[in-house]
DNA sequence: GATGTACGAG
DNA sequence: CTCGTACATC
């Protein structure tokens, strides 16, 4: 079972591309986050035309999420249900799909530490783990991946130094990651620190300045066998900022 | 001699497109309208490197004209040198080449009929013929190329009741144009009424429902041999809703 | 419909 | 730097 997890920024500049990644790498499911539309916008057809179905949670100009499978899926939930700091974006979208479900994220970036914003990446979080907790026992059988838009270590970027003080490395939203992985979530790509994001200024990605911020993560019912990122898609002309990350799973 | 005038409808949108038609067509001018951009941001580089001098008056957001040659050229005046209704826009260029000299302009659409702008493009003609008048002799070699906005004749629209009464036909710009024509300048694809603009909203192109706005204009001293629409560019992926023109002279 | 502007977001 | 928004021009 494969399964990515990308950033897509826009799923209408990038609908070829991610038809190119249906084609080449035949996931059986993708999380994409940032898609910038209003679910009815989504181009279901363009999709469906390669054997996938999405559920779509989207909001009009930021952020958006959605999950395309070959099974058709069942819609466990639109998000976390709940306003968080009087919000309610279309950050989280989740579905069962057979004998697992799916939990896709897109976490609040936060600005800079000790902005409104931060603080509204905190509360996100917490009520992320709420979520969780509420929904899934730790031996069930869960994937939850996305944009968190947290390096959980100094090996995450490619230059602690620069990136210490930012809102991707504060203590605070990395201890609520490790909340996460303390409850049973495991961070598939925590050993081979490969970058998925490189900012589109400064020739970021020319010069290798990323960090790893798309994380897939799962509980120890399903087992890895194997994790990496498709840096060629970030490579390409008109890219996302973000790669694709893509995990294959022993058949559960 | 070979002479292309296009409105490339944004030069930095459409920079890929201009250095095919430079590779394809090897023209020794070029004269380009509507580059939307400042002269400061003309991608020079680009043309030179296949071998073409550029001369550039452009401005902020709209108009702009540019005319490129394989020899250096010698610039003779940028636009009309004075203002019309006020208003100093980037809408004329010229230049000597060799013994002839091109005058490239980009007239006023006019919005609708008895409206400012309407007004302001029946003087801005006129402003162009004195300046044609005030410079040259009708036996010197010249040539005047670029968008008039004006279909000189019934012939030149695909359905002229629809256009009848449209700033493209009206009578008042349609006598400006013979003025120009009565003091010697051959519109050289007056006989062959191809279409040289069509409209990127209802399907325009594909329903062949254009106009012949875009005009290459030479005296008498000049002795033109062939001239064409090149259509395909208009039919490519991302077009500008106009295509090139080109003419083809006997060596001056 | 496809450019440009300016702005807010990342 | 590259998205989104909304508006103006053709």
């Amino acid at each position: 079972m494969k399964i990515i997890s990308w950033n897509i920024n826009s799923v209408r500049v990038r609908i070829e591309q991610l038809l190119e990644l249906l084609r080449q790498e035949k996931p059986d499911i993708v999380c994409l986050q940032e898609i910038k539309c209003e679910s009815g916008d989504f181009p279901h057809l363009d999709v469906r035309s390669l054997g996938y179905y999405a559920v779509v949670l989207g909001q009009k100009s930021y952020n958006g999420v959605a999950i395309l499978s070959r099974d058709q899926p069942a819609l466990v939930s639109d998000g976390l249900e709940t306003d968080i700091g009087g919000l309610r974006e279309a950050r989280a979208i989740s579905t069962r799909l057979g004998s697992f479900d799916v939990l896709n994220v897109y976490v609040p970036n936060g600005d800079v530490v000790s902005s409104d914003k931060f603080d509204h990446k905190l509360k996100w979080l917490d009520a992320l783990f709420e979520s969780i907790d509420s929904k899934w026992f730790d031996d069930d059988p869960l994937i939850v991946c996305g944009d968190f838009n947290i390096a959980p270590e100094d090996e995450d970027t490619h230059d602690p130094a620069q990136w210490k003080s930012s809102v991707l490395c504060d203590p605070r939203v990395r201890k609520r990651l490790k909340t996460l992985e303390d409850w049973g979530l495991e961070d598939l790509g925590r050993d081979a620190h490969e970058f998925t994001w490189w900012d589109y200024r400064n020739q970021g990605f020319e010069k290798d300045e990323g960090l790893r911020i798309d994380l897939i993560m799962a509980t120890s019912a399903l087992k890895c066998t194997k994790i990496r990122v498709a840096r060629e898609f970030r490579g390409m002309e008109q890219p996302s900022d973000h790669a694709p990350v893509i995990a294959e799973f022993e058949a559960p």
